[in-house]
DNA sequence: GTAAATAGTTAGACTAGACTAACAATTATT
DNA sequence: AATAATTGTTAGTCTAGTCTAACTATTTAC
């Protein structure tokens, strides 16, 4: 039976993977939240477990058993924001901070019955893909918004770094999954972009913003 | 903020303490699984953090402090079974282990979501009352059916110790709660009772049954 | 190519919470 | 009252997971 804390773990070495696969002991140090002797140390303790490959001074690589566990606890992390969301009445910046203590449920039939009352759901609030229930993740091909181009007309399909701050700010700006907008024009020294949707004639994203939204032409 | 472990201890402490508010050492280890000189040194350390009454040699009791922490914690247990039967469809058999996990999710929104979904409700699906927000538990003045006698007819209301095994004994015979009876008769060697319900004529339920069930004429 | 900066590891200490073995207090039995 | 059984405590050990301080390897800068 995987700890709470070896779950943590396996959920950020996956997080932080998603370009190569490798992840620094400094990265996931820093958001753990944990020093990096303390990693280090975790890291042999998972190796053993079959979970990483770890040489000293190389980096952290999940293995496909580590993968499969890692993708496991964020399919629950996702249902059941889902659950919350749509069977609860939450907002979408409400829920992350509570899917994070519920995904550490052991209770496979609770997961089954959320999944179940949600239709077997492929995306989270924030547009996410729910890993199946064999840990298989795929990720969709969307694109960044900051990746468009101005006349582009292009549909808000995920979210990605949703910090509660964040999904706030998109909300005072009606932005949500499903939201269609034109790009009007692109800023060049600071690359944010003026926009049109719904009644918002002409609004500015910053580049930290655009670099957050993904796109669907 | 208390640990999963502390809060563990807190509901053992009030659920063993319903008589005279006393609990030994000895049961507490017993009812968590957990050695005597663990328990013991925990109970040091709760009572530093004014959760428990502690002298040598002594019975344990609960300070007012401990019985409203622990309280509060059985809330969060019993609105969960509640939800969990009501809004997600579960039986009054599958609940309790799951709610055991989700009774230290620290979120109030959640519960109080829970709450107001469920319109407030003041008992969870075994009958036993929800203290309210303020930590305060009334058990209502039930009887035991073990303590009626025969003639009398009554309504179940609540299920004690309510294992897995003995609540699915239950549906094997049809017992609900607000299930109605008349006692038809008591064997006076093992006071064991027959008795009259629905399409059952002549159902006979051990003493040991009896002593679980709840009732109100 | 050497020096400085950065990243990673080792060693050793600490806390929470468990355990066993040995001992002490309390309670029950004769 | 003396003895036996039961209950509770003390002392010391262990594991998981964290930390700081000191050291080493790797990478970057000149
Ligand atoms: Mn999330
Ligand atoms: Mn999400
Ligand atoms: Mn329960
Ligand atoms: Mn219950």
């Amino acid at each position: 039976m995987n700890s709470l804390n070896e779950e943590n773990y396996l959920k950020a070495l996956l997080n932080l993977s998603l370009a190569d696969g490798e992840v620094n002991v400094k990265d996931l140090s820093k958001h753990l939240n944990i020093k990096m002797p303390s990693v280090t140390s975790m890291m042999k303790k998972m190796a053993e477990k079959g979970w990483v490959h770890y040489e000293s001074y190389k980096p952290l690589r999940l293995t496909e058993q580590g993968k499969k566990e890692a993708a496991l606890i964020i399919r629950k992390h996702r249902l059941t924001e889902m659950f919350l969301v749509e069977k609860m009445g939450f907002r979408w910046d409400e829920v992350h901070d509570i899917a994070e203590q519920i995904e550490h449920v052991k209770a496979p039939e609770f997961f089954a019955k959320m999944d179940e009352l949600l239709e077997f759901p492929k995306f989270d609030p924030h547009g996410s893909p729910i890993p199946d229930k064999n840990g298989t993740l795929v990720w969709a091909t969307w694109v960044k918004l900051s990746e468009c181009e101005p006349g582009d007309e292009v549909k808000i399909v995920a979210v990605t770094k949703s910090s509660e701050e964040f999904l706030k700010f998109l909300n005072s700006r009606e932005i949500a999954l499903g939201l269609e907008m034109t790009i009007i024009s692109i800023e060049p020294f600071d690359k944010s972009m003026v926009v049109r949707y719904k009644n918002h004639e002409a609004e500015t994203l910053s580049a930290t913003v655009c670099e957050r939204l993904l796109v669907s032409k």
